[in-house]
DNA sequence: ACCTGAACACCGTTCAAGT
DNA sequence: ACCTGAACACCGTTCAAGT
């Protein structure tokens, strides 16, 4: 299962983000014409101008300027590939002044968490795993679970308050990137549209009467109105 | 853009879920080997048994007993067999007996949902796109919609409201099946495990003291409690 | 220790031809 | 009208060898 004479398991991350050397001795053998930094670095142009859909092994090496293979010296696979770079990506999270009082402090919070999601959808999909945006961003999820605390939660609850804050966002985003991704490819008329246009009141009388405005209703960005919904059933009431 | 003499456009679907033959008349030419339904079924058969992953168009040709490029003649691509495939699935929801109570009918329409789709996590993606379980499965929307109004909204709130719920169920099934998959590839140690064994007091106080704890709290499903809260503070006060 | 070329076992989709 | 074989342009990953 692991790489002959490669090193398997996963290096620590400094809290700075910078990705310590091998505590290895460098001095003998062939010195490495690629670092893990560069891959990083290479991989974060791709997916910056051409979407991570083309971030392949074989276009990154292109990028590096090495073969397919050399990546696989510095990475263990394309999943880890993709948390570097989550790290990479969580290191960029700009910490913005809070407010103090805790449910306005958990919609603060849970909106940068937002605003850096919705601008790259595709590192929902990577980070829903871990649930965190990788360590360097597990600042946002520490300023959540203790407002909430402060608000009278037991931690318990304050952690699955947090969750449910977190489901909302990973679905919002989900879901509108894809409606986004939808709207992109022109060619075909949405399933949707098609199944709205031919919608019988009789028996789906609300949606019939919503028809022509659906797209409409559902294009709006709604998610900081449903968060505060949200929030405001999960926290004790005022 | 469209294949050299094959049908291109969606065929509608009926509302009865049987997908009816081209319009056509079918006197003329070669007789078909195989079927739209053949396809759909055979997909359906893969899909239950191995996962979507392994939902490929050979494969799906070696089931059906025929060429990849058979299948093109009878579905435009591969997103086309998903979405045939969701309806199909839709067609299958149990419809139950709902509370009369707006609030408990939305909470109960949800849960329906939120159970067809936590047992085939992969439909989630395939539908985030189109907001809705296929056109079969439009009645849940329509009780959420009209319960949401009954409880005092109007129409576009009660969308927004319907909204924020998917929203929320489309984030849960993701996550969770996500974490799901992580825990079933057993050789990494997951890296959100260890950066939690590593977590800095001083930094995240509130999350160093919940470490040991953190995986057992986000493993215990709190969909319907997260969801009462959500629909306690989208409808009006009581 | 680090990198390479060739290969394995796949994908979705198109083209041109056959019945 | 429907189906086929061969091919295109890709994937991630492994193996064995080179420096």
């Amino acid at each position: 299962m692991s790489i002959p004479g490669g090193r398997s398991g996963r290096r620590r991350v400094a809290d700075d983000g910078v990705v310590p050397p091998p505590p290895q001795r460098r001095a003998t053998g062939r010195p490495p014409r690629i670092s893990r930094a560069d891959i990083v670095a290479a991989a974060h142009r791709i997916v910056d101008a051409e979407g991570v859909a083309r971030l392949t092994m074989r276009r990154l090496a292109a990028e590096v300027g090495s073969t397919p293979m050399a990546l696989y010296h510095h990475v263990r696979d394309r999943d880890e590939l993709l948390v570097l770079l989550l790290e990479d990506y969580a290191r960029r999270i700009p910490r913005p002044e809070l407010p103090e009082q805790p449910r306005e402090r958990i919609v603060a919070a849970a909106l940068v968490l937002h605003d850096v999601l919705a601008e790259r959808p595709w590192l929902v999909t990577a980070l829903a795993t871990d649930d965190l945006m990788g360590a360097t961003a597990l600042w946002i999820v520490e300023v959540m679970v203790d407002a909430a605390m402060a608000a009278g939660l037991s931690a318990e609850r304050a952690v699955h308050a947090y969750r449910a804050i977190w489901y909302y966002t990973v679905g919002e985003i989900t879901v509108r990137s894809a409606a986004g991704r939808q709207r992109a490819s022109r060619d075909r008329p949405s399933y949707r549209d098609e199944v709205f246009a031919s919608l019988d009141p009789a028996e789906l009388p609300r949606l019939a009467a919503l028809a022509d405005r659906w797209t409409a209703l559902t294009t709006v960005d709604t998610y900081a109105a449903g968060l505060r919904a949200l929030v405001d059933g999960l926290l004790p009431g005022s």
